[in-house]
DNA sequence: CGACCCCCACATATGTGGGGGTCGGTGCGATATT
């Protein structure tokens, strides 16, 4: 199919009157058959993707998305009157009845979340649908959620499968290399179109402070809302902090309220729907304020803590300014603030439980005597190194299945890269926080983009500390790949002043010193 | 990983310091209780 046809049918069903080059280049690959990688900013279309592709296949398409609020306003604003939501919280008639209307051709967007394909008689249902595509929508969420959080998305790759393998579309505003790589992984995606649109956004600027001790934080948070226009969301890291500093903020006289996931549904409802309608300026909130926050005119977002990960903090901070006019995104940070991040950062899966249910599935028979999650999580590492089938709570032992001490090892394996690629991402935001280069390139180069010039929107820029330490004295080509010998295969990202940022496929990301490599003969080409 | 709380010992009758334990973020969906 042609762009012309293609802008007519998008012309004809939804009125869009303006189509991307890379969603007409999406939607082509996957009416071809193709899978699509996404990474795409906010506001820039995303949906459009799925929706447009949808609609031109008699089949109908299966909409994977992490949060069943999100997928209200989604079937809200697809004006075509042909989506509908699947999930738990329906009586099991009006599933059915959903799923029915699905087979008569009646819908062509199906909204579920990963757990509804946890359950193999919901994809066998599915399955007979025929689906022509499965869009993931928010797929960042298969890697930040899938190890310990939320475990099904482990096994959205199995279900997909299972679904007939349609091609797929993973979409996401922001992914980090390793990111991606577990995105492709877990959905096992076959050489997807990959479409990514450049992450620098000029018109936030990017300010970080470090501060002492946490009183002179709060003083700092004053000033800076005190300087600031609009309306505007504080990031803390835990229930406590949010309502401290929601307290210290009414304190000082602003109107400013807490969310986190310990507020009952109707507080929360409350505060985002007063955010959204701007008749609340400030929000003070955990990371549960996030996806689903769609407010234009948002001028600023202010960190009194350490972020986990730079795509957490470009995720965080890109919510502010949508509308393009200029916003602020400031970090007020403390070294402390790591120690907590790198907890998240960790994890656990110790090799007892997993040596436990490898023993339990080889034998066929006894109980798992592992949490219900972690199994979950276990069965489908498992599942990827071809030590077990799994479907639905069915662990079998797979044909050709290395034997039990082996598997445990190759899990483990998985595990332990996993954890350091995570521990690494914290020193990566710290590194975010505590440079005197330019913030902007920094941030870009963690995500494998090259800016090549300073960013002129952070601190560094504005002060001229970042023009000072601006340097192109490359020794590798960035984005080249390299071998170090401990550490392995891993590909340049970028380099600061005497350091060299380099992403390792085992252990993440690590910043090397330049004399020290040349000196040692660290890193040689791949 | 580190903040914080509690308890205890300690030198002295109220505060300090140390040891040990606990807790910290995201939401789905199924199940139990009003």
């Amino acid at each position: 199919m042609d762009d012309a046809t293609l802008r007519a049918a998008a012309r004809e069903h939804f009125g869009w009157t303006a189509l991307h080059e890379g969603q007409t280049a999406a939607v082509r690959a996957l009416l071809g058959g193709r899978d699509v990688l996404g990474i795409l900013p906010t506001g820039w279309g995303k949906s459009a993707i799925y929706q447009l592709t949808a609609v031109l296949q008699e089949k109908p398409t299966l909409v994977v998305s992490p949060l069943l609020a999100l997928q209200h306003d989604q079937i809200e604003g697809f004006h075509h009157g042909e989506a509908a939501q699947l999930s738990g919280e329906q009586s099991a008639a009006h599933q059915r009845e959903i799923i029915a209307r699905a087979a008569g051709g009646e819908l062509k967007l199906l909204y579920l979340t990963a757990e509804q394909l946890a359950d193999p008689e919901r994809v066998s249902a599915l399955a007979a649908l025929e689906p022509a595509l499965v869009a993931v929508d928010e797929a960042h969420c298969v890697s930040a959620w899938g190890y310990d959080f939320r475990p099904d998305y482990l096994h959205l790759g199995a279900a997909i499968k299972a679904l007939g393998r349609p091609p797929v579309a993973a979409l996401t505003a922001t992914a980090s290399p390793p990111v991606r790589a577990d995105i492709v992984r877990w959905l096992g995606l076959v050489g997807p179109l990959e479409i990514a649109k450049d992450l620098d956004r000029p018109n936030i600027t990017l300010t970080a402070t470090p501060c002492v001790d946490d009183k002179q934080r709060i003083g700092r948070l004053l000033e800076v809302i005190s300087e600031l226009p609009g309306h505007g969301i504080v990031y803390a890291p835990t229930h406590r902090i949010t309502e401290e500093t929601t307290a210290a903020l009414r304190e000082a006289g602003l109107a400013a309220e807490a969310y986190h996931a310990g507020l009952s549904r109707a507080v929360r409802d409350r505060v985002h729907g007063e955010f959204h309608a701007g008749t609340l300026p400030i929000v003070v909130a955990t990371t549960a304020f996030g996806m689903g926050i769609d407010k234009p005119d948002i001028r600023w977002v202010c960190h009194v803590a350490l972020p986990e990960s730079p795509d957490d903090y470009l995720q965080e901070i890109g919510r502010a300014g949508r509308d393009g006019d200029p916003a602020h995104a400031v970090l007020l940070h403390r070294e402390e603030d790591a120690g907590l991040r790198r907890y998240f950062a960790s994890g656990s899966l110790p090799a007892r439980e997993v040596r436990q249910v490898v023993d339990t599935a080889y034998a066929g028979s006894g109980t798992f005597e592992v949490g219900p999650r972690r199994l979950t999580a276990i069965a489908a590492l498992l599942e990827q190194v071809g030590a077990v089938r799994t479907s639905g709570r069915s662990i079998r032992k797979a044909p050709h299945a290395p034997a039990a001490e082996r598997a445990v090892e190759l899990v483990m394996e998985q595990v332990d890269r996993q954890k350091a690629i995570r521990r690494s991402r914290v020193d990566m935001i710290r590194n975010y926080a505590e440079t005197l280069a330019c913030r902007g390139g920094y941030l870009l180069s963690v995500f494998g983009e090259q800016l090549g010039r300073l960013c002129g929107h952070c601190d560094n820029c504005a002060s001229g500390s970042a023009a000072a330490r601006f340097t192109s004295d490359a020794i590798f080509p960035s984005n080249s790949a390299v071998v170090h010998p401990e550490w392995g295969r891993g590909t340049v990202l970028g380099y600061e002043p005497d350091r060299v940022v380099v992403l390792f496929d085992d252990v993440g990301y690590r910043t090397l010193s330049l004399p020290d490599v040349v000196a040692r003969e660290l890193l040689r080409p791949a």
